[in-house]
DNA sequence: GGGTATATATAGCACGGCGATATATCGGCT
DNA sequence: AGCCGATATATCGCCGTGCTATATATACCC
């Protein structure tokens, strides 16, 4: 993330953003999930590895994804899925992250703030 | 704020709904923009008192608010309004806020979740 | 065999929201 | 007068967490 701002932003959606990728279908490892939140984000989100991997684990720990390593001989990759509560999380969470928005918006409509150029 | 993924939404948001609501006309002080945000925000958002001193006292060091002691005896009050510089943060975050909001939507509507009843 | 991309992991830093706590005034009730 | 809740500001310390830096190892191309 470039600055501070966007970090926060970050830290409010991370899980948001994580899971829905994950809820996109199949199973996906971390360097994947990577990939795919930043071209998903137009390069906007790009998780660094030390957020993305503890974040991962912590997702673990939670009980909202499940995960299992590679089978096959040589670079080893550990795959991640939603588990059933990972789906419900999701959901209420994006849920919550529209009332939160539409909430801001009414804000700065009552403020009569202008966007930037 | 009820829980951790809220907390971590607003911090995000919270210079913006700050400067928003000073933007809003006129010097305001802490409580009562502890009050206009709750009820802007219809209960939504309320600011632990914690919070919102430290906050001031940051924006005013960053120069975005400027603070007057009231002159009257009696409770004293610190009344805030916008700098320039504060009116000009207050424009771009909006900005970076509605762009950010809209990418996440993406993602969300790219992984087709449902949001919970 | 050297360099780049792929792939995962962790330690430690820096930052900030919040609970707890402190202090003081004001108004209403008894 | 005394009490209490609301008003009003302030700070300390805890805790969670995103990120930089660092480590490790494989795959592939030149």
């Amino acid at each position: 993330m470039t600055n501070k701002f966007e970090r926060d932003l970050l830290r409010g959606s991370l899980d948001l953003v994580v899971l829905s990728v994950l809820a996109g279908g199949g199973k996906k490892y971390g360097y994947l999930i990577q990939k795919e939140v930043r071209e998903a984000s137009g390069g906007r989100v790009d998780l660094a590895a030390g957020t993305l991997y503890p974040l991962l684990h912590r997702l673990e720990d939670d009980g909202l994804i499940r995960s299992s390593w590679d089978a096959g001989t040589g670079r080893e990759r550990k795959w991640y899925e939603l588990t059933a509560a990972g789906r419900k999380r999701l959901s209420a969470q994006a849920q919550e992250w529209a009332d939160y928005a539409a909430c801001i918006r009414q804000l700065l409509a009552i403020a009569k703030v202008q966007p930037a150029s």
